[in-house]
DNA sequence: CAGCCCTGCTTAATCGTTTAAGCAAAATAC
DNA sequence: GTATTTTGCTTAAACGATTAAGCAGGGCTG
C-alpha cells in the first residue's frame, strides 16, 4: 500500500548530484559544514526537482510537527472569524500550521478536544477560554487569550483601557447616567470592560449593570429587556459590552419607537461584522487581534523552538512581551449628546 | 536533540509482554494473524501502559495524515463559526484533524494557503468557495460546499428550495410586492435563492431585486439602501438573502420608523448568531450545517481510504451521495400580514 | 505417513528526514 | 617538516509505525 509521495525526496537530489542525502539535508538546512558551490548547487538541483520536504518525516525525526492547537470553548462565538484569521495568519508567517478544535461549549468534549490535538503531537496551543473558566496544564506550552486581569493570561485585549475610552467618549457627549447592558456577569473580559467604563465616565455618572443572562433565566430566552422604560427612567446611554448584546439593545429600543442617536445612544465592544452596516451604525470598540495574535504566536514559539539557553517543551502557561494590547475606539453614528431635557449634569456650555 | 516524545512506543509493549514490535502492530489494528489471547494481552498492557500511537510515524510509513484541510477565501464570513464547528465534528468522527487555511480574500494568498496545507500533507480538502468563483483541481481530493446549481459542486444546502420556503411563507401572508435584497449578484448562491423565492411567491407576485453592492459602488460603503422610499412604493416585504442584508434593512427601515412587522416584513438567510436576538426577531432559513459536512467529509473519505475497489487518492472535485439537503424555514417575529392598505391581490377572506 | 495448508509469530525493510560520529585531505601552526 | 586543527564530506543510526515475506510447528487430508 503506502501511496508513494507526489515529487523527489532527498535521496533523488543526493543520487542526481553523487553526493549523499546527509550533505543535501546539511546544504538546504544551512546547519552542517558545506561547500558554499556545493551548497548552491544542490539548492538548484531542488529547485529544479520540484523538491518539497516531507514534514512528516522531520516531525518523526525532531519531535516537532510544526502545528498549533486552536481551542475555542465558547461555542459559535462571533469573533471565531477575527480570531481564526489572525491566529493563523500569525502562525503560517512562523512557518506553522493551525489545527482547530471546538467543544460545542462542553467542557468534557473540550478536554477531548484537546487531547486529539495532542495526540496529533501538536507543538502549542492556543486557547481563548470560555468565560470564566481556567484552563489546567496539558501536555505542551500554553498560550491563553483572556484579558489581562486573568490570572495565567498570556496576552490579550486591554479591555478595561477599551472599556475606560468608551466611557470617556461617553462623558465627553455629556451622558451622567448610563445603563451597562452584558451578558453573563462571569466574564472576566466584561467585568475588565465595566470596570473601564465606570472609570472613563467618572465619578459624576450614574452607572447601572444589566446582565441579560439573569433577566432571561427570568422571563425565558429572547425575551424583552426592558430597554425602554430605562430610557424613560433618564437613562441616556446604553453601552453593551458587546456589539451582540449592543445590537440587542439597538434594535430593542428602535422597536420601541426611541430613536438612536437623537434620543439615547448605544455602544458595543469588538466591532463585529454587522456593527458597520446597522443603522445607525455602531459606535464600538475594536481589538487589534493581529497584534495579539502575533505576541501569542511569538510567545509560544519561543518556548518550542531550541533557542540553546531556554528549557525547551515546558509545558506551561507561555508569557508573553507584554500582557495587553491597547483597543481602538471606532466613533460611529450611535452616540450622540444627551436631549437637553435629561442631560442634568451637564454644565450648559462646553 | 529531537525531544524524546512523552509515552511508550510499541517496542515498550513488545519488550514488556516479550513479543515483537510487529505482533503489537497487528494486534491492535486487527490486521494480521495474532491469536486471540495475546491480542488481548496486548491490548491491555498497552492500556496500562498509557499507550498513544505516534500519528506521526503511521503518516510517514502510511502516506496519509489524518489530517484534512479547510478553506474558506471569504474573509470574514459571518457563517464561519457555523461552518467551522460542523467540519470539525464530522471529521473528528471520522477520526480526522482539521488544518485552516485563511485567504484573507485574496486569490494569490489562497492559492499560497492551499499549498501550504498540501506540502503539510492533508489527505483531502474542504472548499466553502467565495461567490462565483470555481476551483481548480489540486493535488487532493477536494469537497466543494456551494450550492447545487454551481458545477463541481459537491455537497450543499439547496438554497433554491430554501428560497422557494420562504416565499411561500411571505406568499401565504399575502405579500404580492416584494423586494429582494441581496449582495452581490455574481454569487450562485444569492442567485439560487433569488429564483426559489420568485418560484415560491408565485406569478402574481411583484419582484424586484436591489443589490446592495451596486448601490455602494455609486453612493459609497455604508450608504442607506432607500428602503423607506420603496416601502412607500407599495413594498410590503424586503426578502434579504443573507441575515446579514437583512439586519441592515431591519435596522434601516426601524430607523425610518417603519415597524417590523406590522407595516412591512423583513426576511434573512442562514439563522446567523443574531438573528434570535434582534428585536424583532428575524424569519430565516437555516441550512442544515451537520448533515452539509457530515455528507462532504464522507464523500471525501470514500475516496482517500482504501476500499479496495476504488482507486484511492483521485485528486479530483469529489462526489457525494447527494448534493442537495433542504433548508428549515424558522418563522419568528419580523413576519406578518401586509397592511391592508397594501394587500390589493389578497383574497379579503382567508 | 508423506504432503500440504493453516496458524501464529518473527525478521527485516521501508517511509524521508535529521544528526552524531567518523574520516580523509587540506590548511594552519610551531 | 611534523603536529594539529579545520574543512567537507560520508556512513549509519535513529524517529515509530506498517507490512511483505519467511518460518516453524500443528493439524488436516488422502
Amino acid at each position: 500500500m503506502a501511496i508513494p509521495r507526489s515529487g523527489p525526496n532527498m535521496s533523488a537530489i543526493a543520487a542526481a548530484l553523487g553526493v549523499s542525502a546527509a550533505t543535501v539535508s546539511n546544504a538546504l538546512s544551512g546547519k552542517g559544514r558545506v561547500s558554499p558551490e556545493l551548497i548552491e548547487r544542490i539548492r538548484a538541483k531542488a529547485a529544479e526537482l520540484g523538491y518539497v520536504p516531507s514534514l512528516t518525516a522531520r516531525a518523526l525525526r525532531t519531535g516537532r510537527t510544526g502545528v498549533l492547537g486552536m481551542v475555542l470553548p465558547d461555542i459559535a462565538n462571533p469573533l471565531f472569524p477575527q480570531i481564526a484569521q489572525a491566529i493563523e495568519n500569525a502562525a503560517a508567517n512562523a512557518g506553522y500550521g493551525v489545527l482547530i478544535a471546538d467543544s460545542r461549549g462542553d467542557i468534557a468534549t473540550q478536554t477531548e478536544a484537546i487531547n486529539r490535538l495532542l495526540e496529533r503531537g501538536i507543538d502549542g496551543m492556543v486557547i481563548v477560554p470560555r468565560r470564566g473558566t481556567r484552563i489546567a496544564d496539558v501536555g505542551c506550552p500554553v498560550a491563553v487569550i483572556d484579558t489581562p486581569s486573568t490570572p495565567g493570561n498570556t496576552v490579550a485585549a486591554d479591555h478595561w483601557d477599551g472599556g475606560s475610552q468608551m466611557g470617556r467618549h461617553l462623558a465627553s457627549l455629556g451622558h451622567r447616567k448610563v445603563l451597562l447592558v452584558g451578558g453573563n456577569p462571569n466574564s472576566n473580559v466584561q467585568n475588565d470592560r465595566i470596570g473601564g467604563l465606570k472609570a472613563g465616565l467618572g465619578n459624576e455618572a450614574e452607572c447601572e449593570v444589566l446582565w441579560i443572562e439573569k433577566v432571561e433565566a427570568v422571563s425565558g430566552a429572547g425575551c424583552p429587556l426592558g430597554l425602554s422604560a430605562k430610557a424613560a427612567e433618564g437613562f441616556t446611554a446604553f453601552a453593551a459590552l458587546s456589539d451582540l448584546s449592543a445590537l440587542r439593545a439597538l434594535t430593542e429600543l428602535q422597536r420601541g419607537g426611541i430613536s438612536v442617536p437623537e434620543m439615547v445612544s448605544v455602544t458595543g465592544f469588538d466591532d463585529l461584522i454587522w456593527s458597520s452596516v446597522v443603522t445607525p451604525a455602531l459606535t464600538t470598540v475594536r481589538m487589534d487581534m493581529g497584534t495579539i495574535a502575533d505576541l501569542a504566536i511569538a510567545a509560544l514559539i519561543r518556548v518550542i523552538e531550541p533557542d540553546g539557553e531556554a528549557e525547551p517543551e515546558a509545558a506551561g502557561h507561555v508569557v508573553s512581551e507584554t500582557d495587553r494590547v491597547p483597543m481602538q475606539l471606532i466613533v460611529r453614528q450611535s452616540t450622540g449628546a444627551p436631549l437637553k431635557s435629561h442631560a442634568q449634569n451637564k454644565t450648559t456650555d462646553q
